[in-house]
Formats: structure tokens, sequence, C-alpha cells
DNA sequence: CTTCGATTGAATCGTTCGTTTGACATTATT
DNA sequence: AATAATGTCAAACGAACGATTCAATCGAAG
């Protein structure tokens, strides 16, 4: 059913280019066949003809961009984990090998770089969405993987701690990458992305090294809350 | 134009719960206004008489939800900055009056748990898409007395990076709210959304009081790369 | 009871969507 | 050159959508 073969050239690959623009820029429910088509000029029947049908071609851009960025993580994990030089140094290599690959060549790619990260921040958004069962399955490898490789450096956090932990860490990849634009703010100096993930790597770690976080936070008596409707 | 008065009871009440019940479930994207009539039994024309338009059942649900929370946030942070403790004890009491305020009471609501904090998640992740100048500027605002809060307490942290780690924190607040599911593994025990939400506070505290990251996190020459389209 | 505004219901309009069709053009193969 | 395979095009189909219309219904005020 799914032909996933991409030509470099053609009008299948110019068809697939204008789909991960605009399924970048306007999310994967917000892109109608003729706005591709229409983006490069070909008829409206172009896609069904290349693609068979709409979520074929959705499967694809997915595919095209996830799969070789699950592989790499997987590949720089390995690479991490056998240095095993402990502490927070190889945590810290830990996760460069989950972000860092985020950072693809662009050279040869036609598409921006900001439609880039968009597109694989909305990837893992639509968790379950928009993703068939083989992507499914490879999203949860990469994180199991990971999870199994921190749990090692981290023997003192539980397991379920380590997963919410990651958790954490995942929501605010995916919100850096969809929503970087918010931290452009008009005349200041703003942080390129390679900048921000970085930092998301120097944030994380700290996050993750943490100690078990005792039962004792519970809530204070609230003498008055300004919202009936809200009780904290 | 838009009338945003909501009754305790009613049709107009009944058609409000059952949309923030859907647009949390299916996103704000994929929920039609027959779905929501026949939700409660009612004609297709309900949903346009009593709200007008589709776009007004939106922007009514979200500023239901979005307005009173971010007061509620507001008011606590007002509480949290007087009382002067600083060092981390007051840190994460400012992020506290972020992220309890989630906490609502549900008693008093027809919809579920889960239901409000999806659909809580999705305003969040929707910004510029489906809210309107008047939801962005309380967005806004509400993030600059935050960061400015804890700037005050984190001098050696610049505006510029404070901002960043303020969003990576919305980011996993947010990825919490609308996929905690993903943290329900079978069989084992799942945390709670309220046990999530203050183990996120900790974490969050850690990543805010790191100290600036040098800018010696270079990439280390990679020898080989397993997919040659992304140069890492 | 009558009147009138508020509400409900069935039907329909105009638009957009994914998809299909069939004719036509282009290219490749024998 | 003749035939077949491949690609392109305009047109249209059926479904789903937001929105509107208008008659029917209800309930409270006069």
């Amino acid at each position: 059913m799914r032909d996933l073969t991409i030509p470099d050239s053609g009008a299948k690959r110019k068809l697939l280019d204008a789909a991960e623009r605009l399924f970048a820029e306007k999310g994967f429910d917000c892109v109608a066949v003729r706005d591709v088509s229409q983006a490069v000029g070909m008829n409206v029947a172009s896609v069904n003809y290349y693609f068979g049908s709409r979520a074929n071609l959705l499967a694809t851009v997915i595919l095209h961009y996830a799969l070789p960025l699950q592989k790499d993580r997987l590949a720089h994990l390995e690479k991490a984990v056998r240095k095993a030089g402990g502490g927070r140094i190889q945590i810290e290599e830990i996760l460069a090998a989950y972000i860092k690959p985020l950072r693809a060549n662009f050279a040869l790619k036609e598409n921006s770089e900001t439609s880039f990260y968009q597109l694989v921040g909305r990837i893992f958004t639509d968790h379950g969405n928009s993703l068939f069962p083989q992507e499914k399955q490879i999203f949860s490898e990469v994180n199991e993987r990971f999870i199994q490789a921190l749990s090692k450096l981290l023997p003192e956090v539980s397991i379920v701690n380590l997963e919410e932990r990651f958790h954490f860490i995942q929501g605010a990849m995916i919100h850096l990458l969809t929503h970087h634009s918010l931290l452009v703010k008009n005349g200041k100096p703003h942080p390129t992305m390679e900048e921000s993930l970085e930092r998301l790597i120097s944030f994380a770690v700290l996050g993750l090294c943490g100690g078990e976080v005792s039962e004792s936070f519970a809530e204070e008596p609230e003498e008055d809350s300004p919202q009936a409707v809200f009780n904290f």
C-alpha cells in the first residue's frame, strides 16, 4: 500500500518538499492536497497520483524525517554509553545524543531550518494522531533505550521518576522546536535554535540529576482563592 | 459581537460543557459544531443560535478556562513575592504559583480531570492559532510578570536566558498536560497528575537555578554519521 | 385566551475537502 | 512508425462542514 520511495528530483520530490514545508508551517490538519499541488504549480490529482492518498503523503513526510532522526539518536546513544565516563558528563552526552541529532544538515535540503524544526516538533506533538504503528514503535523503542541508559547512570532515581523527568525534557524540546519564535522579542537579541538546544541540554541535566522528591510538598492551607471555581 | 456570559445551567451551558470535553479530546480543529450539538441531543443550529458562530464558541471555551487560570496565577504570584524568603524556597513558590493553579476543583465541573488538563494544554499549544488578541495579551502579561519576579531572585541569570528556561518549563508543563497518558504503562503504577505537577516544580527549580552556560559546549568532530542527509 | 418573544427543528445553501474519472499529452519500447 | 507506459490536465463526484432560513413550538406576560 504505502510506497515510501522518494527520488532526488522530479515531480514527486517537488511535491514532497512542498508538503514538508506546508505541514510544518500550517500543521498536519490544515494543509489540503490542493495547497500542496498548487505550491508546485501542478494539478490537484498529482498528489493522489504519486502518493496514492493524502494519508500516505503525510506518512511519507513523517517517516522521511522521523526515521533517520531516531536512528541517529540511537547511533549517538551507543557511542555515548560506550564512553563510560560516568557522572554528569556522560549524562550530558546521552542527552546530547537525543537532542543534538535535531541539528540536521540543511544545506542539502530545500526547506528552511525553521520549517524542519517545526515539522519535527509537530510529529512529536501529534503522538498517536498522525502516526502509524511503524512510527509509534520506533518512538517508543528510542524512549526505552534512552531511559534504560540513563537509569544505569542514575540508579538512585526510580524508573517511574526517570520516565517522568525524560517526559519533561521531551516536552521542553518539543515546545522549543514548535514555538521558538516566541523567544524572539522585538528588538532584543534572540538566541538561535542551536544555542537554545545546547542550553536545553544543560537545563535538562540539572533537572535529571536531582534527588528523589519527598512527598512532603503538601499543600499549605489557602485562606482564600480569588476564583471560586478553582480550588488550590 | 462576542457574548461570553455563561449561565450555570440550561441549553447554553450544556453546549459549552460538551464543547469543552470535545475540544479537549479531539483538538480544536477536529470538532464540528454538529458534534457538539449532537453530543447534547440538540439541533445543528443550536450552537450558532447560542454562540453566534463556531469561532465564538471556541473563544468562550478558551476564555472560560484561561482567564480564571491566568488571574489565579497572578494572585498566587503576588502572594509568593510578598513572602520574600529568597533563595530556592521562594523560587519554588513562584513556580508553584504558576503550576499549582492548574489543579482546579473538578467537583463542581461536568467534565473529567483529564479533559480539563488536555484542554488547558491545547490552549497553550495552539499559541497564536486559536487565540484572540484578548487571550494573547493575558498570556504574555502573565509570562512577563513571572519572569520579572524570577529575575529578581536570579539576578545572575540574564533575562534572555531566564525567558528561555521559563520557556522550557512551559513546554514540559504543556507536554505533561496533553500527553500524561504516555506515562501510564501497562501494569506499572503510574503517577497522578497532581504528583507529576509537584515533581515538575522540583524539576524546574533545578534547571532554573543553574549557572549561565558557557559557550564551550562546542561540537566535537564526528567521524561518521549513519544517515548522510543529517550532519551533526 | 391571546399575543409575542424565545427557542427548537428540519431543510438547505455555499464552500471546501479528498478522491476519482477520462481525455489528452509526453515519453519509452519494440 | 506503431504501440504501450507514463505523466498531466480539467472536471466532477460525494461527503462534511459552518451557517442560514423559516415554520413550528413553547411559555410567560397582558
